[in-house]
DNA sequence: TTGACAGGCAAGTAGACACTTGCCTATTGT
DNA sequence: ACAATAGGCAAGTGTCTACTTGCCTGTCAA
């Protein structure tokens, strides 16, 4: 639980569940570039390996291992437990 | 949306919001004896200050004025964001 | 009015963290 | 076999940030 608020108190780590948002299963490499591109992000691979570790260790990503390709997918379910935590207050559950 | 995740990455400030969440509208004395009772954290009445300009900032608590006291209100709308913007993936829509 | 109480402001310090640099391993294509 | 590709490991650096310390302001009760 800690981890995982940790790994989403980072800009660039949002932008990296950002980019598995939009196409999952994405390479280092391919994270790499995508940052580049569409976020501005001028960041070395071994940035955004980095944070790829810190995005796993949260639990907000796994990784598959194919050959010398390492894909990573998105997985969401952490978060449900902020929400649950602090759940609604009575003004927000009647709108 | 930036505040939010800053202010949620602190542990201290985590235990700020459970404590607004089981009791709303504390006072800062309030908050510093109960963060010291339950949770162990014998910070000083300025850090928890410190942390709850976070929070306000953040949008997550509001403060209302009376006399010499301060009440402190939580708000936990800004955390609906979250699971907005990376939606719980098909695996987990249907369980 | 004066002392006690609730809170605020500001500077200084120590530790955490993001990022780089340099080198290394493993897999694949020609 | 060999070069290129995809990724990993580890140490060093600079910045951000949580926390403390010291003093100040406003409010209420005796």
């Amino acid at each position: 639980m800690e981890g995982v608020f940790k790994a989403l108190a980072d800009p660039t780590r949002r932008a990296i569940l950002d980019e598995l948002t939009d196409r999952d299963g994405q390479t280092l490499f391919e994270l790499c570039a995508r940052l580049a591109m569409k976020h501005g992000m001028g960041s070395t691979r071994q940035a955004i390996s980095q944070h790829i570790d810190v995005l796993v260790s949260a639990g907000l990503v796994h990784t598959r291992r194919e050959g010398r390709y390492k894909f990573h997918y998105l997985d969401t379910s952490p978060l449900l437990d902020i929400t649950r935590r602090w759940p609604p207050t009575k003004t927000q559950e009647a709108p």
